[in-house]
RNA sequence: GUGGCCGUAGCUCAGUCCGGUUAGAGCGCCAGGUUGUGGCCCUGGAGGUCGGGGGUUCAAGUCCCCUCGGUCACCCCA
């Protein structure tokens, strides 16, 4: 066989691999959050990755995320599993599993994945933080929900973000309301467009956030909720607005947000990046789902949380240039011209003794390796020669954006033994 | 799933319309200038299956077909 360089393999369509400085980003901004939701009493849950797949189908088997966009497979034993597409319904399964204590308040931070055609902001591997309060019913409950997630953004600087909110009533109310809007549209079916005529069979409110221009007419007639909720759900919806005004958060009534998963009711919110001119504009949604948990065989059990899209995020940041990358940084780089064991027990003490240190491998000049020492963002160059090695000293340097003296460099001599006392006063 | 645009060095791109000697630039990288001192500057260097396969041709990065990938929009959603 003639020898044949091997194909150059490579991530699958949607996936993609996040290096740094991305990296750094990314976990800045999930540390950021964690920070958020347990300062606000939410604890972390880690659902699994993979569940059964009737989990999902719970969500709702009217919604194209679970009956076309589904990693969905048999599993070995012949189980019928899925790659989770979103977090909720595992979150509200734990639920239902554990029995915890009420409300239970949690927080997440994951991937889900959903086989769409990927475009800006949209892939099929997709990290989200969320939170999810489940078993009360309070008002107040959703105005703390809701303002977490505005706080965070609040916190990681972005500042053009839109809450839209509404209101899909009760369970009747919904049900009752979904019918009034079928009605509605069936009679203007011809103005319809294909795609929102196919919609309108399996789930007409889809139709109302439809983006054809050709809907638009019939949509603008539509009935709104608000003459088909219940006492109970206006009241409800009524104390969030309140609360809401009460912590000066600006929100808009978009009577239009059904939002794509059907377990929705009563509350429902979405956060859109207004400097984001993407078609993925939305950052960030969720509402009360109650009776989800139901139907997983739990006991009626309210809930409420939202998801927020960590790649979406990152790029509304961009959009206005908030949240950069964090520089590299290290508080050492040592640089060994004796042949390379000084650096080795010299970065090794380093690091026990709590100081962030690096050094070069297949080391090089000097010269070379003062440059990696430049790249790596370390403050100091801990050098090591021969005269120094001689004397059991070291030469410090100061370097870039680390010295006093602008443009001036600075360096001393050290006694080996008081290195890192040294620098940690440095630092 | 449907449609538009795009694949040339690690990155950003020129060259493709009108086929023609060793495929270029900037940035980055490496080395030297400075035999123990980074950044700035100067000089030099390495680095390319021109996405892949097939076809047309004396000759293909350039033309044709297929295919893979990316991107943007629709759909849908974070």
């Amino acid at each position: 066989m003639a020898d044949r360089p091997a194909e150059r393999l490579q991530s699958l369509t949607g996936m993609r691999d996040v290096l740094w400085p991305e990296s750094a980003r990314r976990r800045e901004l999930v540390d950021r959050f964690v920070g958020t939701a347990s300062a606000a009493g939410y604890r972390e849950v880690v659902p699994p990755l993979l569940e059964d797949l009737r989990v999902f189908l719970r969500v709702g088997e009217a919604t194209d995320v679970v009956t076309k966009e589904m990693y969905e497979f048999t599993d070995r034993d012949g189980t019928r599993v899925a790659l989770r597409p979103e977090l909720t319904a595992g979150v509200v399964r734990a639920f239902v599993q554990h029995r915890p204590l009420t409300p239970w308040k949690v927080f997440y931070t994951g991937s889900n994945f959903r086989h769409e055609r990927p475009q800006k902001g949209r892939y099929r591997s997709f990290d989200q933080v969320g939170i999810e309060a489940i078993g009360s019913d309070d008002a107040d409950l959703d105005v703390e929900v809701i303002a977490l997630a505005w706080r965070f953004f609040e916190d990681i600087g972005l500042t053009e973000v839109q809450l839209l909110l509404n209101t899909l009533g009760e369970h009747d109310d919904r049900a009752r309301y979904t019918e009034a809007v079928r009605g509605h549209l069936g009679a203007h079916r011809d103005s319809l467009s294909e795609a929102a005529r196919t919609t309108l069979e399996r789930n007409p409110l889809r139709v109302l956030d439809s983006r054809r221009p050709e809907d638009r007419a019939a949509v603008a007639t539509a009935p709104t909720i608000a003459e088909f909720l219940s006492p109970a759900a206006s009241q409800h919806f009524a104390r969030v607005k309140e609360g809401l005004e009460a912590l000066g958060i600006p929100y808009t009534i978009d009577e239009r947000l059904v939002r794509g998963l059907d377990y929705y009711r009563r509350t429902t919110f979405e956060f859109a990046a207004m400097a984001l001119d993407a078609a993925q504009n939305a950052i960030g949604g969720g509402g009360r789902y109650d009776g989800l948990a139901e139907s997983m065989g739990g006991k009626p059990t309210d809930g409420i949380g939202f998801a927020l899209g960590v790649d979406r995020m990152l790029l509304a940041a961009d959009a206005e240039s908030v949240f950069e990358a964090p520089e590299a940084h290290l508080d050492a780089f040592v640089v060994d011209l004796t042949g390379g064991a000084a650096a080795r027990d010299i970065t090794h003490e380093l690091r026990a003794a709590g100081i962030s240190a690096d050094r070069r491998f297949d080391p090089g000049s000097m010269k070379s390796q003062m440059k990696a020492a430049d790249r790596s963002g370390a403050g100091h160059a801990v050098i090591v020669g021969e005269d120094e090695l001689a004397a059991g000293e070291v030469t410090v340097r100061v370097l870039r954006g680390h010295s006093d003296t602008a443009g001036e460099s600075v360096q001393e001599r050290v006694r080996r033994q008081d290195l890192v006392a040294h620098l940690q006063q440095r630092r």
